[in-house]
DNA sequence: CACAATTATATTGTGCACAATTTTATTTCC
DNA sequence: GGAAATAAAATTGTGCACAATATAATTGTG
């Protein structure tokens, strides 16, 4: 009982762990770009197709709307993103880019491997961690109720 | 340009993915037990060493006072801990387990694995994943300033 | 011994995450 | 066509994370 419950022996903790230092340092990037992780994923999911709901948002990063919702309003207010009902549906609220973000892209597209090289990490390293962490995504995935 | 911002190519979407999963495969059984995962794990580096300073914990979380002080106070009120001033010096705040916490010991033992079979992992995933997250989380911390 | 520097924790403020509920709009089905 | 069911966002409330600052105790130094 006692080696099951050592922090070293726990799956999730090393992940989560990995997740909240990759975060930090992909911040002092982001912070000249003024905007955060989550806001990243965001533009980054809106960069890939330029209009999009809050719901199709929501399902490409798994976050709902209670997330989503003041996020965007955050994204708004610094001016990077049109929020706008939908006229033919007025339950659907399409995200739209601002100018300013299309500008932003130039300098976001540079911040991964920014990071990357921060920390020193190779091409191996990047394949070895993103061919097993897909492999078990698609796992929960499969296994949801 | 373009394939550098996709979401697909990113390191760091599929482990800050994967980590919120795992937490939230891990809810419904932590659910049980009345705490969180945060929460979890502080009580895990507890039951390694059952007296620590919040500083200790911190470390091995990497998690700052910010963080802890208020879950430890949530900890405190569902009397799993106490939380005390070292008398030898009243800078330090000092966390015993409660017998509460120690009979929780017995059901929280069983939930990783209960988590890991819930979500269809084998061994070679779970081994596969800490390897290559272990060794970047090593690399992380070597290339800090 | 006083006082500056250091250490340990707490506080404050912002921004996610996520569950639960509410609001508003649209469909569906008599 | 109108009530019930469904759908999309928004709201509310709790609990992390983390930066910045504050508070208080201890230590080091002249």
């Amino acid at each position: 009982m006692e080696e099951k419950l050592q922090l070293k022996s726990q799956v999730c903790f090393p992940i989560y762990s990995l997740s909240r230092e990759i975060i930090n340092r992909y911040r002092p990037f982001l912070d000249e770009l003024d905007i955060t992780y989550p806001q990243y994923l965001v533009l980054m999911v809106l960069w890939e197709n330029e209009v999009q709901t809050v719901n199709q948002i929501g399902e490409k990063l798994n976050l709902d709307s209670g997330t989503l919702t003041p996020l965007l309003k955050r994204l708004e207010a610094k001016e990077l993103i049109h929020r706008c009902r939908r006229r033919s549906d007025e339950r659907v609220v399409e995200i739209t880019l601002t100018e300013k973000a299309g500008s932003l892209k130039n300098k976001a597209v540079l911040v991964p491997e920014k990071v990357v090289k921060d920390i020193g990490l190779t091409i191996e390293d990047l394949e070895d961690l993103k061919r097993i962490v897909t492999k078990i995504l698609n796992k929960t995935k499969k296994s949801l109720p």
